[in-house]
DNA sequence: GTGGGAGACATTTTT
DNA sequence: TGTCTCCCAC
């Protein structure tokens, strides 16, 4: 077999091990997806073990995908019969199955994102009259207590804190539990752990299940929980083939819930547990590698291993401290165009961060300097308003239940309704114990109805039922969504043209198209499918191999690998993030994302970090990172050097145009000028201590500059105005780029 | 019932 | 900075 002569000792192992428990502790970059896809392969190939006894596990849908695409290209076709999914895709697919075996559930239920959940929360503390509770932290309360698998009732006696709200979280706890049961709806945690009930309460669903998998894999194991580890103790109950990968130092989803001794005692659970270490890097230089292991060698919980690499040294990693993130991201722009120049594409860089706010600078000065790029992480498509009000009205023809879909389109678009009517009909709706989709099948009933909100509400209910009709009937997903549009006349909002109503106007569009490529690809889908599809999709998910640059949080680009790295935002209090200082165990999980981080690079290695940051409307001065201070050495950067972090200092400093916290000078090239790099930042400090900004009022449209890179070129059209001026500018043989002439290494011709 | 303006407040990471 | 909530005028 050919996949296994691609395989070190170690790894052969691992695959050949295909009986009992199995450990393999597996560094990054050692090849651990080629393990489990070899492995699964072994199995239907030379043990021929039927696919649909197989099952995977994978922490993103895009890692699901991948791995069945490299098993279609290993064994054939038969892997589409392989469940190949994420731990929460598989639990939708067996509640689709058996819900209805819960008590009070049923299989067409709605599953609620964390924005629906935030929704619901929120109404049940202020109909409790609990003003003044926070809702995040309810939100940490319940999801705490759930990954737990702690009912409302143990989590009063179990969960106690000290805090003394805590009876009125777990009130809100409790209401949570019934709201969302009445609504026949799952939110994200419930799907591991009403799954996990459903096997533990019904033998048949569990035996089914058991039987039915005869060999399970599990990947990125060290970010499991413990009621999705019970799941799958459950699921390997039969056959007790369990294979298991992972880390502990990628440990980084700890707030979550993920558990890192169900990695570190994986053996004490499975008493024949046999353990496969990897070890050996394929991934970095020797360089990436040394840093990495330099980092992880500070945290105190891990089983001790070292990786090593046979890679060559490769190239010395650069660090870089910009004056102002503008800069940290030009600093980017620059690296990246550079690099292009000698060869690379712009697919391999990625930008990684530890907060999602840092990534707008990026998107400025890529949109600046014509970088394709895509920002990974932070809102969802699918969690914008105009998206989740289209997809409210499919979940109601779904599940007439869904309150908390009814409650959001009710008035939307608006029709009317007012907050005073909604009020009457919920209430009205809970005195009775109905859905609020029953109580407005009876509007006659309500007392206390102004006569022109009782038709209102009619209206309303009249169009959901006309939309029913049309779902039963309707050929298409498509021409369904269509008529939704249509009856809602829900464009109507956005009639107006402002920027805003455009983009909602296309996001519609992509909306759209979004449904038709899905139909495309799973022909005989039905709309529940597609609702769960798009509530569990992540944004790493729709990553595709055209040409443009990532800009991710670690956290999304976990599993992933990219040539060039630049790990951004290296200043305390962003990463490490602020609240980690409390604890040991937290400040070891930041070191471990910073571990990562480091280890997603192949070839070139980059880390920065901004000396003042704006953040909650001011700008603020920064220290450097920890992390870079364990690395100084490594980096050869001099230690000790006091730290600043005020910013009258750095105001003074620009004035220097010292960009560097201490690196070399000549590691960096700007456009091949560094004098405007320089110049750059005296303006942009000029402009924020009140000077008049120079202004480029001689650039015009017609006049010739000359770029340092691309020539003489003609201006098309300018943009902005002060430092924001943008100019189009024509060159013979490249076409047209767009600059920021503050920034942009060229002059004036004419 | 709607819409605009003032003021408060926020940023951890995600299936 | 940008989003959300509250309050007031229409």
């Amino acid at each position: 077999m050919n996949y296994l002569d691609n395989l070190n000792p170690a790894q052969k192992a691992a695959v050949l091990d295909t009986e009992g428990p199995v450990l393999v502790l597996a560094g990054a970059g050692s090849g651990k997806t080629r393990v489990l896809t070899s492995r699964i392969a072994y199995l239907i190939d030379e043990k021929h073990v039927s696919p649909d006894r197989i099952l995977a596990i994978t922490f993103t849908n895009k890692a699901a995908n991948e791995m069945r695409e490299r098993l279609i290209s290993l064994v054939g076709d038969s892997a589409y019969v392989m469940w190949i999914s994420t731990i929460h895709s598989m639990c939708v697919r067996i509640l689709r199955a058996c819900a209805d075996k819960l008590d009070g559930y049923d299989k067409n239920f709605t599953i609620y994102s964390e924005v629906d959940k935030e929704h619901v929360i929120k109404r049940i503390i202020s109909d409790l009259k609990y003003e003044d509770l926070p809702v995040k932290e309810a939100k940490y309360h319940i999801s705490n207590a759930k990954n737990k698998d702690i009912s409302p009732d143990r989590y009063a006696i179990e969960g106690a804190n000290g805090d003394r709200n805590f009876d009125k979280y777990v009130k809100v706890y409790s209401v949570y539990e019934q709201t969302l049961k009445k609504s026949n709806a799952f939110d994200f945690d419930d799907l591991i752990v009403k799954a996990l009930h459903l096997l533990r309460s019904d033998e048949d669903v569990l035996s089914y299940y058991a039987d039915k998998f005869l060999y399970i894999h599990i990947d990125e194991f060290q970010d499991t929980n413990s009621t999705q580890y019970e799941i799958a103790k459950l699921l390997s109950s039969v056959h007790n083939n369990i294979f298991v990968v992972g880390d502990d130092d990628q440990s980084v989803y700890g707030w979550r819930g993920a558990e890192i001794k169900n990695i570190l005692h994986f053996d004490k659970d499975f008493r024949t547990t046999k353990v496969h270490k990897l070890e050996q890097n394929y991934r970095s230089t020797k360089k990436i590698l040394d840093l990495a292991n330099t980092i992880i060698k500070n945290n105190s919980v891990r089983s001790k291993k070292v990786l090593w690499t046979d890679n060559p040294d490769g190239e010395k990693v650069e660090y870089f401290s910009g004056e102002e993130e503008s800069n940290e991201a030009e600093y980017v722009c620059a690296r990246i165009k550079n690099l292009v120049a000698r060869g690379y594409e712009y697919k391999d860089f990625a930008v990684l961060m530890r907060i999602n706010a840092l990534s707008r600078s990026y998107e400025q000065e890529f949109t600046k300097y014509g970088i394709p790029f895509k920002v990974f992480g932070g809102f969802k498509f699918f969690e914008r308003k105009e998206i989740k009000d289209i997809t409210a009205y499919l979940r109601i023809l779904v599940n007439p239940l869904d309150d908390e879909a009814v409650i959001r389109i009710i008035n939307t678009p608006k029709r009317g309704i007012g907050d005073k009517t909604i009020e009457t009909l919920l209430s009205y709706a809970q005195s009775y114990n109905f859905s609020v989709f029953d109580a407005l099948c009876e509007v006659d009933m309500i007392p206390d109805l102004a006569p022109s909100a009782r038709s209102r509400l009619k209206e309303f209910r009249t169009c959901i039922s006309s939309l029913t009709m049309l779902s039963a009937t309707s050929e298409s997903l498509t021409d369904l969504i269509n008529e939704v549009l249509v009856k809602t006349a829900f464009m109507s909002q956005f009639e107006i043209d402002t920027e805003e109503n455009v983009s909602k106007r296309m996001n519609v569009d992509e909306f759209r198209n979004s449904v038709e490529e899905f139909v495309k690809l799973n022909p005989s889908a039905t709309l529940e499918d597609y609702l769960s599809s798009v509530t569990l999709s992540s944004d790493i998910d729709e990553a595709d191999s055209s040409d443009y640059v990532t800009v991710a949080t670690i956290h999304a680009v976990k599993g992933l690998e990219f040539k060039c790295v630049f790990i951004v935002g290296l200043d305390e209090k962003i990463f490490p993030v602020s609240r980690a200082n409390n604890e040991l165990s937290e400040m070891e999980e930041e070191r471990r994302l910073m571990y990562v981080a480091i280890t997603r690079a192949q070839e070139r290695l980059y880390l920065t970090r901004a000396r003042s940051r704006y953040l909650y409307g001011e700008r603020q001065g920064t220290v450097q990172s920890r992390f870079v201070k364990e690395l100084s050495e490594k980096l050869g950067l001099p230690d000790d050097r006091p730290q600043r972090n005020s910013y009258e200092n750095d105001v003074y400093r620009s004035y220097r145009s010292n960009d560097y916290d201490s690196a070399p000078r000549s590691t960096v090239s700007f456009g091949g000028s560094v004098s405007s790099f320089a110049k750059s930042y005296t303006s942009r400090s000029n402009a924020k201590v009140g000077k008049a900004p120079s202004s480029f009022e001689a650039y015009k449209p017609g006049k010739r500059v000359r770029h340092a890179k691309f020539g003489v070129g003609t201006i098309i059209q300018i943009k902005g105005s002060g430092q924001n001026t943008i100019a189009d500018i024509a060159f013979k043989g490249v076409g047209v780029k767009s600059f920021s002439l503050a920034i942009a290494p060229m002059e004036l011709l004419d």
